[in-house]
DNA sequence: CCTGACGCGATACGGTGTATCGGAGGAATA
DNA sequence: TATTCCTCCGATACACCGTATCGCGTCAGG
């Protein structure tokens, strides 16, 4: 052991001074390489080149993070259009397309109330761009298009993900719905359900999603506009 | 310590030959009693007097554990009704109903696809009382609801869990919003939305869930039968 | 120069899921 | 019946988790 400890190397910048935002973007890019499992605060704090502890300055819990995960997604998403068809069919669309780039949000989307500044930012976009629409029908409109996308994508990650575990591909997916499925239909106990997957047309991911959306859209017009 | 050990108390049953259902239904149990997080293999085996390792003969995995909780509760669900309209209905009022007996499915539903023999067979209820419908548009129709419910209850019980977390009553809860959310709207950063809130109809939550639910039969109508 | 407060981070605690492996108990054989 | 083998159970162990605690180093104030 030396007798005079080297002091600090002195020429390492104090990088940036760890704020709520650093700690969230690399859990961020944690979850975004990992998945959601891989986010623990020591490995926050690890990349981040800190101590775990030093991230309870900052945040209260880890579920605190979380939150503060998703609201920094929310903050990508900015619905647009003209009319309230559009603007709704786009909070879906973009709403889905941040799930896509931030799969861990389908485990987290719905999980709890989003009240931080970029959902509420969000909701306000919404409804400023839904502005002629009556003011008692316009939050279960919104509600409503919202819990579809929740459910809609949340089964869309969870196929994806078992697709990606059995290493088949869409294709190989349907069209043997795998071995345990095939025995379970040759048992005959389903047979409804064994017709409608061997003869009911099959559709992608984009393709169910949109017409799912289409229908909710078309009740809804029945109430704002017919 | 004693020279001969008492060795076994002989008159305890051995009560039951424990099983995956047995596990199953004492993980539930726990489940319902104290929330998805005090659902641990440890609790579950202690639960069933049996060290934790026993459970590994039964299930492979903790993930497989929860699959099969949810298979369970998918066993209660048996959508009934005349028509296609009644069938759909009754489909997402019973599916909601079994989250609120079982408020940690909230947590699971949709997380992973399922496709254990009780959600295989309420599939079959359903498709097989959908019999009169197209057989191109019965899949995307029944997915469509599907994901309504999910994301729907899984508002649904996020919202009432913050309600109980705050102490608040859904009364309280909507006219003052929270403090938080006072505050944020006393700043006029959200216009639309502050407005929407306080002038806007409060409905709770068994309309909001039968609106929205209206909203997209109404939609899939125009398709079926319209 | 001394003292005090303060804030950081090492250490610790109770928990988790699950791999490993020694040993007990029963079955099969001599 | 005695002995060997095999199987399966469960105690122990490991790596990791979220977070409470608290000693120590550092700096401000007297």
């Amino acid at each position: 052991m030396l007798v005079w400890e080297r002091p600090e190397p002195p020429d390492r910048p104090v990088l940036a001074p760890l704020s709520r935002e650093r700690i969230v973007r690399a859990a961020i890019r944690l979850a975004d390489a990992d998945g959601l499992e891989a986010v623990s605060l020591r490995k926050v704090a690890a990349a981040l080149d800190v101590g775990p502890m030093r991230l309870y300055g900052y945040i209260a819990t880890k579920d605190e993070l979380l939150d503060l995960m998703v609201d920094a997604v929310y903050g990508e998403i900015r619905p647009a259009g003209d009319g309230w068809r559009e603007v709704l069919r786009s909070l879906a669309e973009t709403t889905r397309q941040a799930v896509h780039r931030h799969e861990w949000l389908a485990d987290l989307i719905g999980g709890r109330p989003q009240l931080g500044p970029n959902a509420l930012a969000r909701g306000e976009a919404v409804l400023a761009a839904l502005g002629g629409v009556d003011v008692d029908i316009v939050m279960p409109v919104v509600t409503a298009v919202d819990a579809y996308v929740i459910g809609a994508v949340r089964r869309e990650i969870a196929e994806q993900r078992a697709e990606r575990a059995t290493g088949m591909d869409k294709q190989q997916w349907q069209v043997t719905f795998g071995p345990y499925l095939e025995r379970t239909f040759a048992t005959g106990q389903f047979p409804a359900l064994a017709t409608v997957v061997r003869e009911g047309a099959h559709l992608d991911a984009d393709e169910t999603f949109r017409i799912g959306l289409d229908f909710l859209l078309d009740g809804i017009e029945a109430r704002i506009s017919g």
